[in-house]
DNA sequence: ATCCGTCATTCTTTCGAAAATAATCTCTTG
DNA sequence: CAAGAGATTATTTTCGAAAGAATGACGGAT
């Protein structure tokens, strides 16, 4: 069922969609697309964001459709999602191709996230009740177990654990900011997330990134203590934070 | 070449797009659009600005089909662009909707609006330079002669005006704006602009809307004239002139 | 009456062939 | 040998028929 063409460039990530199992308790959890667009979209995302589509090359339809197996209908639909997403552009009757890649955009991203979840957080701190604050803690514990994990078989970190260690890392910033009461301000957040991700995973998988000395359980530690004690300190480490990974992320990338 | 059949609710004000004539210098301008796809795309998203598709109705294929003259596929691929800009929703296999207006969306958009446009005011503050300065003084001109026209001709306030004053007022505020050095900023300050036309267009083509003796030229000559002394001021102003308006729409829709 | 299947109907989604357009190559001609 | 017209190929875009899913209606059993 999976016969993945490697479309021009060899994927060396392959395709790193659906992360998680195949556990379903009811009819629940991270269930598989309904529609056979919506697979194309999640497949396509993630391939964008792992790397295994390469930034700026052009996407061809005929290559796409006997990559994924499918017609020229959902394709178009995923790309013309993920062009408003900004993952991919497209010229009028040229095609698509996968957005690329730039210090300035880099950049851009960054801040602009800085901007939302800040605000967010400010929000949430001024709002957040109890369960919200247990949710931060959780997160918090989660996220230093699968570091702790990480460290110990430091070495042979794989995709898998790549993606393990990504995930509970979005959940303890997405905790951090999910009591601020606004849907838009959390969406615009997650999609920000995605882009950034596209600079730091491919940057991630082959070195194991020990170029700088940096503690980042000591990062998210001090601002979860500040978020705790809602203090406007929380906001500043929170930007720091994103701005110190930027700037690592940076001087690591070899950039076109 | 133009059939626009009613789909179901009366279409009040018909399609309201291609605002821009037909004048074209050389091969520029606000030209026609390349593709099928492109062009159902502006003329949905322009018809549910205006509300000639209401809020919260289903928009079926078949009669978005007639109404256009268009086959499935730029249908579809137009519906979900729309989609991820938040004008249109959509279920797994029960199709598309236009997306419903609320109170709380309003107030999402409007303080997320506010947040976005006044970071972006105050970068443009900061890195402006002489030409930035002279396009606000131009557009707040260009938008004075249009009220000017406006007010004289009062009582029979046609689509047509509306729809020129809106976008002179729309200029006006992104020349604010223009340079912060964010395209992000700018994209998203745009489309939050697009979303708040649905609530403000609806309410303002019926009546005259005087029920407030509200000075909005002022409001736009303060707003400029802390910008140009490089005030922080202005961005109170900013966001007190958007919520403004989002109190007196919120007074003069009659909500679901 | 209420609940549960079954079937018909309506609507969405997908497919791949056909049309339209861009890109590339060939063959002239000045 | 460059430049331009014309033909050829590659690729995107559009179409409408066909497949797939949801909704609603009907009828029988509880």
């Amino acid at each position: 069922m999976f016969s993945v063409v490697p479309l021009e460039n060899e994927g060396e990530l392959g395709s790193m969609a659906s992360v998680a199992g195949d556990r379903r308790i009811v009819g629940e959890g991270a269930d598989e697309p309904a529609t056979l667009g919506e697979a194309a979209y999640q497949r396509l995302r993630a391939d964008i964001v792992a790397g295994a589509l390469e930034a700026g090359k052009p996407l061809r339809l005929e290559a796409l459709r006997h990559r994924y197996g499918l017609s020229y209908s959902p394709l178009r639909e995923a790309l013309m999602r993920l062009q408003s997403e900004r993952l991919v552009l497209s010229t009028a009757l040229r095609g698509f191709s996968v957005a690329p890649l730039s210090r300035k955009e880099m950049k851009d991203v960054t801040e602009t996230r800085i901007l939302i979840e800040c605000e967010a957080l400010r929000r949430s701190m001024r709002d957040g009740d109890d369960d919200w604050e247990a949710s931060i803690v959780a997160a918090f514990h989660a996220l230093s177990l699968q570091a702790e994990r990480q460290s110990r078989l430091s070495g042979n970190m794989e995709a898998a654990d790549m993606l393990a260690m990504e995930q509970r890392h979005h959940q303890f910033h997405r905790a951090l900011i999910a009591h601020c009461g606004s849907p838009r301000l959390l969406e615009l957040a997650d999609q920000l997330h995605v882009e950034t991700q596209r600079y730091r995973l491919p940057s991630l998988v082959g070195r194991v990134a020990r170029t700088s000395p940096r503690d980042v359980s000591a990062e998210h530690q001090q601002i979860m203590d500040a978020t705790l004690r809602r203090s406007e300190d929380a906001t500043r480490y929170l930007a720091e934070h994103y701005r110190r990974t930027a700037e690592i992320v940076d001087v690591s990338i070899a950039w076109p």
